[in-house]
DNA sequence: GCTATAATCGAACGGCGATTTAATTCTATC
DNA sequence: GATAGAATTAAATCGCCGTTCGATTATAGC
């Protein structure tokens, strides 16, 4: 009947970031109540104060996550004054930097769309109608906006194969191939290792972006051909 | 006390497709043994017949999925009489179709790889200390045999840079950059999709191994330059 | 201070899933 | 055709997990 002396009121986000790291670490499946609530001190019970259910709370972890993103690589595509290499360089660099810096909801959005996908709730248990419907009505919300985010990199792709600046690829492929590089740093990346996250992001960026470019690039490219 | 009619004797290898299907879908936490029973006809209990536990059963299907993509690459690595780019550009094609072709052991390899990591199993419960022993060193020795095929990759990289052919990059990176969007091809292909999985392997492998290329590269590229 | 509401808790419920056990059926071999 | 061992099963065990519920405490506005 007592109750922790501790501070009180543990906003929603502290929920959701705890979430994303235990989320990363475990696999929703494998992740209780009971672990995200003790990342913030809180009980299980407590959770159902701010979450109508562990499937909501995924939903939201990756919401967040997935519109933190877009918002940060948007600006950049619409920098015209940029050539679409330098702009694409940028985005990937940008991206990757924030999956490496903050692995949880990169990782999250990796591993957990599944779990969204196979969510088996059913108007009956607890669930009420409405519940169940605005759940439906997000989880779609969230793919439509994942498509946007992967969306981004086609388009710059397209735009940079029109103006002659990229070589005619198929950039559906290359996008899936960015996506799925980009995705497994929040996988393997870990900030003790040898590289930082900005390196890495400067090293995949330029992979990609030497894969895109003609063979007689307008910028002589500074580079040994040969050495033993 | 009754027991199915059916035809007996389901073999070892029967099971481990079966469960490397359901993996995929599900994912080893939401994954019951009942799951897997059902796909070969029988019950969660038949399955401890063939396999000491979820986690030895798991850890199974990891090992012959890794030890046959391992078997399918060597041979072109070691292929000496061509150029590095065509056999790195084989190695990801052929890897590639396998993902798309068995998307069960390519995407469990993607997912599952987590859970056996935290596999929660200690030497308490029904576990034996030897069982437990055992698992240990298994998992160990599956980890070293990714390191093995991740190097794979690394050595014809490396190699080619070496010889001139590649441009010098950071074999490391591009690896796990490989690694990266091959494995995410499992998660995203689908048979029915615009391409199939020869055509978006041979579009992959591409994108790779031009980014590896010098700018200058013996043969002369075939490819317009601009176009409206 | 009083009251409404937000935030939290302990405890209990209900279900499900991995595993065990003991019994049953198949299959091959002698 | 008896017997041993392999393959399978139903049923029970045991623990955990999501969720609910009623009660308790903090906080803010009056």
């Amino acid at each position: 009947m007592a109750r922790k002396p501790a501070d009180q009121s543990v906003n929603r986000e502290a929920i959701l970031l705890a979430a994303a790291d235990v989320l990363r670490q475990n696999g929703y499946e494998a992740t209780t109540m009971k672990d995200i609530a003790a990342r913030v001190g809180l009980t299980a019970a407590s959770l159902y104060h701010h979450f109508k259910s562990k499937d909501f709370l995924l939903l939201s972890v990756l919401e967040i996550g997935l519109e933190h993103a877009i918002a940060r690589l948007e600006p950049l595509l619409h920098a015209t004054d940029l050539p679409c290499s330098e702009r694409l360089r940028r985005m990937i660099a940008t991206h990757i930097i924030e999956v490496a810096d903050n692995t949880a909801v990169g990782a999250a959005m990796v591993f957990e769309i599944r779990s969204l996908m196979n969510a088996k709730l059913s108007p009956r248990n607890g669930l009420t109608e409405a519940d169940y419907a605005e759940f439906i009505e997000r989880r779609e919300a969230f793919f439509r906006r994942r498509d946007v985010f992967e969306g981004l990199f086609k388009q710059i792709i397209r735009q940079g194969i029109n103006s002659g600046e990229f070589r005619p690829v198929d950039a559906g492929i290359v996008t899936k191939a960015m996506m799925g590089a980009q995705n497994w740093v929040g996988v393997w990346y870990k900030p003790t290792g040898r590289l930082s996250g900005p390196q890495v992001a400067e090293i995949m960026a330029d992979t990609f972006i030497h894969s895109l470019l003609n063979a007689t690039p307008q910028p002589a490219p500074r580079q040994e051909t040969s050495h033993i």
